[in-house]
DNA sequence: CCTCTATGTTGACAGTGTCAAGATTAAACT
DNA sequence: AGTTTAATCTTGACACTGTCAACATAGAGG
């Protein structure tokens, strides 16, 4: 009955966890020693297993990319117009960003980027994330679909951008409403078509 | 020469103080009792003159939306053509963003928007530059230089989340670099002026 | 069986924001 | 003028934070 003093794998406890702190009560509530608490272990047994918070919320991050990258391209339907890709896409990123905000602001925001800085493979999976994105851009643009005049790497930072920015503002309650997801994805996708509207097949 | 006890005007001498320390050194070096110790006043003196550090903070923001509002509007050359007017606004927006970081994130971030909520004031100085911000898109729009099949208002949600998201990801230092803001202008601008480039004269 | 190492624990430290209670001064009223 | 009132500032304290150093325990390998 009494608790073993060797957890077993703590690690993983921890970050399942901490993971469901983060998601149900925001990134403000986690705490290194309330998370120890919940676990039912000591406030300094996490530093065996993780150099500071910082590589915590790191190694969540790592794990939330995975899921990030796949729940983004599984919208993808290759049959539909690309114009429904587009709209699917934006809306699904900023569903899936206003679903989970405390995890978006993780993945995208300062404390891991600027602050301490990135693990090594944390830099390597959101490389790879940003780069599959610059592929897709370019096959729309390939396809006719896109505006062709800007190369596709600023295109696929400008777009990004577009969409990351939109998240922040649904996320912090800046101006916009999560209601407006809807509108706004339309109003997205019709930038990036630039005028060319409800035409499905493009052969140019 | 023994300090006197009241300080005369304290309320300034703290939203100074704490604006410098914002500037120079980031908004996490920004602590009550440090700020405190710099202006020469014990820790709790500052709660005499804001509710708490947030009621600080807030009315900081306040005071930065309204030069932030001047400086976008006075890049705005109405003799040049709308191309250059919105490659100028795009690019005095994410200057003025990656020159001041921590005064960016304040005004537009989590902090002060959702955990504390704004001060009634605040609420209506921003809603005010955005709504300046919404008649200048409708104008550009008249003029005929703008897509003009998107509503106003969603035009101009997108158009600001774009830069806004921009403004986050040079600041947070996710993927893009400070000396791409001149080709990210650019970009911009051409994606707003969809496919049109370099005609000064519109009259439609 | 005994040692070594991985893992977990308690104690401590320097921080943080903020409340409560008391000191001091300026302003207002008689 | 003198006295009361209100504004302002200070010290003490509390609960919280992340993290280091030193110590305890247990499982693995010789």
């Amino acid at each position: 009955m009494a608790s073993v003093y060797h957890h077993g794998n703590l690690r993983q406890a921890l970050l399942g966890e901490a993971d469901r702190i983060i998601e149900t009560d925001g990134i403000d509530a986690l705490s290194v020693r309330k998370l120890a608490d919940n676990v039912g272990v000591s406030r300094t047994a996490l530093y065996h297993h993780f150099r500071d918070k910082n590589a915590l919320l790191s190694a969540i991050t790592e794990a939330q990319f995975s899921h990030w990258g796949e729940q983004l391209t599984e919208v993808l339907d290759d049959q539909a117009p690309i114009e429904e890709q587009i709209r699917a896409f934006a809306k699904q990123y900023l569903c899936g960003a206003t679903e989970r905000p405390a995890h978006y602001n993780l993945m995208f925001g300062k404390p891991i980027w600027k602050s301490g800085e990135p693990s090594e493979s944390l830099t390597e999976i959101s490389r790879a994330t940003f780069q599959n994105y610059v592929i897709l851009i370019k096959r729309w643009q390939e396809l006719g679909a896109i505006e062709a005049a800007i190369p596709p790497l600023q295109l696929a930072q400008v777009s990004w951008g577009m969409l990351h920015g939109l998240a922040r503002l649904l996320i912090d309650g800046v101006y916009v409403d999560h209601k407006q997801i809807e509108e706004m994805s339309d109003a997205v996708t019709r930038l990036l078509l630039n005028g060319q509207a409800a035409t499905p097949s493009s052969e140019f």
